[in-house]
DNA sequence: GCGGAAAGGGAGGTCGCCCTCACCATCGCT
DNA sequence: AGCGATGGTGAGGGCGACCTCCCTTTCCGC
């Protein structure tokens, strides 16, 4: 049984969060340790006694952006065009990507050894799954993708919004309705190569978390 | 004028130029210079008498690799159907990321200080704008994407073969020929957002230069 | 207001990287 | 063969990151 944490305990570990918010949104799910403890004015010890591993800081900080991500998520599922509701799903997911780095980075990646953030992850492929499956029965989305290229897709978008940040805030919405174009079945011509497995898929995941 | 090395200096180059073309393969432009030392069998003093900036040698180890793409793409401009040059320039262009992550960053990122680089990515920014216009004017490309869509899709591309290489080595090839999808120019939808200016395109180029 | 538990602090060890420089080794011209 | 120029060496200084651990400070219940 965890007793509350004292009044001043409290407060650095608020800070804390604040400036690892800040640091991850700014510079990625590898941002400086030392430095968000710098930024919270706090002594890096502090950190390393509130969350004793970098993913349990990470976990803390994203709390609040994966709810309010799944929360937008549930209103492209309630939409009634399936195709609306895809693209809906997209734009959302990528503006978040858009806004925050660490988020990007998060969603690119696996977390092996950490519970709560494998389920988000299998969530949210589910959730891609569902918004897919609903496109391609409608006759709207092409029949011959999967689960594998939307994540392409979200890996891709991840590394255009790197590139254009700072220079052309907006370019990744352009690329993801010249996507939506490469998605429509009425459009569609053969691909030469099968899709990636959803265990190819995983472990590419977990190797973009390995080579930092 | 220079005089012709000694030859223990051009053996001790040619290794180290051996070890950095492996180790810029594997890890990028920013893969470490006292690992290459090691790995040639050489004093790190010694890898920077030869090469006194990581630019020295990235560039003499990117010599044959850069030769080699630009004869490749000569190819692509002699090809009688302006669609296939376009389809085999890139898929040319996607093998050769796949198959060295140092050229793979070399093609996103701009070197400012090295006037031979910045004429290299003129002369290919220029190809691929040969290559767009042609199958633009045959009817084929969509006639609203310009070179900055081609670099988007060269980055984009870059990530999935980071991700992908070690568990799908094939990956990049079937996201290339979804993003063909997206350029053709039957049935064509409207994109909301513009493209990149050639400014924005190369601030964003500078920029992943510097955020390592 | 006091005492002990909870929390904070930050110096310091380790690592890998970059880059320099004073000294030593080797080559090759004459 | 000998000597000067050319080239090689690697310790060492600087940096920034990670993480630990012991000592000090602060809180809060009694």
């Amino acid at each position: 049984m965890r007793r509350p944490l004292r009044r001043d305990a409290r407060e650095r570990r608020d800070k804390l969060l604040a400036a690892a918010q800040r640091e991850f949104a700014a510079h990625g799910v590898d941002a400086s340790l030392e430095k968000i403890a710098r930024d919270a004015g706090v002594a890096i010890g502090t950190l390393y006694r509130h969350f004793p591993t970098r993913l349990d800081l990470l976990m803390a900080a994203f709390q609040p952006r994966l709810q309010e991500f799944l929360d937008g998520a549930n209103k492209a599922l309630e939409m009634n065009d399936p195709w609306e509701g895809f693209v809906y799903y997209l734009e959302h997911l990528f503006g978040m990507q858009a806004g925050d780095r660490g988020f990007n980075d998060f969603l690119s990646r696996r977390f092996t050894d950490s519970a709560e953030t494998e389920r988000i992850h299998d969530e949210m492929c589910q959730q891609i799954v569902d918004m897919l499956t609903r496109a391609q029965e409608a006759g709207e989305a092409r029949c011959d993708i999967t689960l594998a290229d939307i994540v392409n897709l979200i890996w891709s978008n991840g590394r255009i919004i790197e590139a254009t940040s700072a220079t052309a805030p907006n370019a990744w919405r352009r690329y993801l309705y010249l996507m939506l174009d490469a998605y429509r079945a009425e459009r569609a011509h053969p691909i030469p190569e099968p899709p990636m497995t959803y265990e190819q898929l995983y472990d590419a995941m977990v190797h973009l978390s390995e080579a930092q």
